[in-house]
DNA sequence: CAGGAATTAGCC
DNA sequence: GCTAATTCCTGA
């Protein structure tokens, strides 16, 4: 008989917790079930994930209390994926298996901060203190959850601040009720695009389905690498799940959380029908309970959803597919942090079943090994790809470069949409004052500061630090300020001034707030009531994005300063994402990437759609410097405020993974990061599962605040 | 040096 | 995430 049990929790903490299992509950503690513990000073709900005979060593033992299920609400390969992944990701199991546990009843509201109109007036005057005036004056821009004001990045010091706020009457809170989404999305979608699908696929792409759809046959492990646009991709994808599901198997289809890309789903909504289950963030919860009841069983289905559908638990599993395998949205940076490629590719071979990933462009780690393996299948478009022109706007005056606004004039003229892509919220990214080459900076993050024109405030996109934008240099005295650095308010109003005519809508974030502002403009901007919109990234993550008959991307090349191993292939995926935007059923329609590098080879690929040429480059880059997939890298931060001691205990580390022999240590170097100071590690291993060991060794003595990054 | 505020460690 | 313990800070 167990006599002890191993609890997660749905909390950020590091480890499962190990419990005394009490006579009276041996028989109904076991792996799967909810149980409650204490838990500190209170007790909590946590789930069990391993019964056993060994008792802990040193830690203090308490019983657990109760048992809340009779039967495992989790099945065991789900325990373990999450538990497997949270080794790998340090990240909290417990966390992790939320997506798996069936939706609860619980919290079905939300606290909202607002500033009232004395508080307004008070920071208008000035008559607050500095550190009261920076959390109005974000409150000013827009509401926010008490608890955005506790995270460290905020403000040190936030949530004091704001209830002395609420004490004086400045600032109030109203409580914002969940409403469950009304218009619901049935569970069958229908998809409003028509086009005509090609079902043929050619032989490469035929052959490869005929492998996959073998190896889920024999319940085999196999990797394969989908590489092509998104109308070939489907045919073949369908031609695997056809033959997975007339054998009675299940297909776990993950793909990013952008609609979903929509040939893929016409292509399965009219291939496989009924026996599609989508999830996705717009389900109401009795939705969603209905979709768990529905994958709950043996039948055959197609279950399709974001990164979190990578937890839903199957019985007859045959096959997973990975779509848009390069979406960022596929790594999930906030706790718990995960990636769910990597963990599809532990499912797919522990389950031993075929693995599948798509992209037409794919990150460079698979398509290099996909092409070591040979599991790379190379689909060609039925059309060459789009292909953009590429603008000098290194001699222009303005923002938008005379050929991309004659372009736009043209359009417009013909009464046709356009889409122009800048790459920031707000108006601009920095201030300069041209007389001293002043540049306003966050006093904690060091970063320079983007002005919100509408506003008149600058913000600091680490901390959110906000101040009134001055009047006049402080340094110098100037009195005129010159923006640099557009963002979608600065490109919008160019188009106000020179195309006066033009019906224009911005799109971002801060001027559409709700998704159902979102719908309507994009409504709109389909129905012909707006000719042009002026959008961040954002819009690209949108479902329901009508073509457009002039594309415009406008300086991409300041995607790639960041001083990340990993922005060459981040700004690449993202052109492209762009440039599918564009009209190809219009002869006239046109791309324009405007640059100040326009002799860069990654945007020259990029623009032509050769992804071949800027893998080449980007790979031999990787290897010069070691970066996956030629080696497993971590990137260690230790944060804190006393910096020796940071120091000390940051080389302490460096050394101790020296010690215990990997491949290479860099640093530790300081960082800098919403106004904390940190001092970063990067160690790298030939081989992944050596670097995860040494880290698992290592890291868990490390007291304080720290944060880990894992890339292979 | 009190007394409260802010930050952090620990949760089995 | 919550609470208790610890550290920090203000103001005399």
């Amino acid at each position: 008989m167990s006599r002890f049990a191993d609890i997660v929790f749905a909390l950020p903490l590091p480890q499962a917790y190990t419990y005394a299992v009490p006579d009276e509950w041996a028989a109904a503690a076991r792996p799967g079930v909810r149980a409650r513990a204490p838990l500190g000073p209170k007790t909590a709900a946590g789930i069990i994930v391993r019964v056993h005979d060994q008792p802990p060593a040193g830690a203090s033992l308490k019983p657990l209390l109760d048992v809340l299920d009779p039967e495992p609400i989790i099945p065991p390969d789900i325990l373990d994926l999450a538990g497997r992944l949270s080794r790998r990701f340090f990240s909290s199991w417990g966390e992790l298996l939320r997506p798996a546990v069936p939706p609860a009843l619980s919290g079905a509201s939300s606290m909202k901060v607002s500033l009232t109109e004395p508080g307004r007036a008070a920071l208008a005057a000035g008559s607050l203190s500095r550190e009261e005036a920076r959390i109005a004056g974000l409150l000013a821009i827009k509401e926010h959850s008490p608890s955005f004001f506790k995270r460290k990045s905020v403000a040190a010091g936030g949530p004091a601040v704001l209830s002395r706020l609420i004490r004086k009457g400045f600032a109030e809170t109203r409580t914002v009720e969940k409403k469950a989404v009304r218009r619901a999305v049935p569970a069958v979608l229908k998809f409003p695009v028509q086009m005509d699908l090609d079902f043929s696929i050619h032989e490469a792409a035929a052959r490869a389905a005929a492998d996959v759809a073998a190896a889920a046959n024999k319940g085999r492990f196999l990797s394969r690498l989908f590489f092509g646009p998104p109308d070939r991709r489907a045919s073949a994808y369908l031609a695997c799940v056809r033959d997975v599901l007339a054998r009675g198997r299940q297909v776990l289809f993950l793909y990013p959380e952008i609609g979903m890309s929509e040939a893929v789903s016409a292509a399965f909504a009219s291939g496989v029908g009924e026996r599609i289950v989508l999830l996705h963030s717009r389900l109401t919860p009795r939705e969603r309970e209905a979709a768990r009841l529905r994958t709950a069983g043996a039948a055959p289905l197609v279950v399709a959803g974001p990164r979190s559908a990578l937890f839903t638990p199957l019985e007859r599993l045959g096959l997973i597919i990975v779509d848009e395998e390069s979406d960022d949205s596929f790594l999930q940076t906030e706790s718990p942090v995960y990636d769910a490629r990597i963990g599809a590719r532990m499912r797919a071979e522990t389950a031993a079943v075929p693995l599948v990933f798509g992209a037409e462009a794919p990150t460079v780690e698979a398509f290099e090994r996909a092409r070591r393996d040979g599991g790379l299948v190379t689909m060609a478009g039925i059309e060459p790809p789009v292909r953009a022109v590429v603008v000098d706007d290194r001699t222009e005056p303005g923002l938008l470069a005379d050929p991309l606004r004659q372009r736009l004039a043209a359009n417009l003229a013909a009464r046709k949409r356009t889409i122009l892509f800048a790459r920031r919220r707000g108006y601009a990214a920095f201030l300069l004052c041209p007389r001293c080459g002043h540049v306003p900076r966050c006093p904690r993050c060091d970063i320079a500061l983007t002005l919100h024109q509408r506003e008149r405030r600058l913000l600091c996109r680490y901390c959110s630090e906000t101040e009134p934008a001055p009047s006049a240099c402080p340094r110098c005295g100037g009195r005129i300020w010159e923006p640099r650095g557009a963002g979608v308010e600065a490109v919008a109003e160019e188009v106000r001034e020179k195309l006066p005519a033009a019906r224009l809508a911005v799109f971002d974030s801060e001027t559409l707030r709700t998704r159902e502002a979102r719908d309507k403009v994009l409504t709109r901007f389909a129905g012909g009531a707006i000719d042009v919109l002026v959008a961040t990234p954002l819009l690209a993550h949108q479902p329901g994005v009508p073509a457009a008959s002039l594309i415009g991307i406008l300086n991409p090349e300041q995607g790639l300063g960041q001083s990340d191993f990993r922005a060459g292939q981040r700004t690449f995926v993202e052109i492209r994402r762009f440039l599918r935007f564009l009209d190809r059923s219009d002869p006239g329609a046109e791309a324009v990437l405007q640059t100040s590098l326009p002799d860069h080879p990654l945007l020259a690929a990029a623009a032509a759609g050769d992804y071949e040429g800027f893998f080449a480059a980007e790979i031999e880059y990787r290897r010069m410097l070691g970066y996956p997939p030629f080696a497993a890298m971590a990137e260690i931060a230790l944060w804190g405020r006393d910096a020796p001691a940071l120091e000390r205990k940051a080389r302490e580390l460096a050394a101790q993974i020296r010690r215990m022999g990997i491949g290479e240590v860099l640093g530790p170097a300081e960082i800098r990061a919403a106004g904390d100071r940190g001092m970063q590690l990067v160690a790298k291993a030939a081989e992944a599962s050596a670097l995860d060991a040494v880290l698992a060794a290592a890291l868990p003595p490390v007291k304080g605040r720290k944060t880990v990054a894992r890339y292979d």
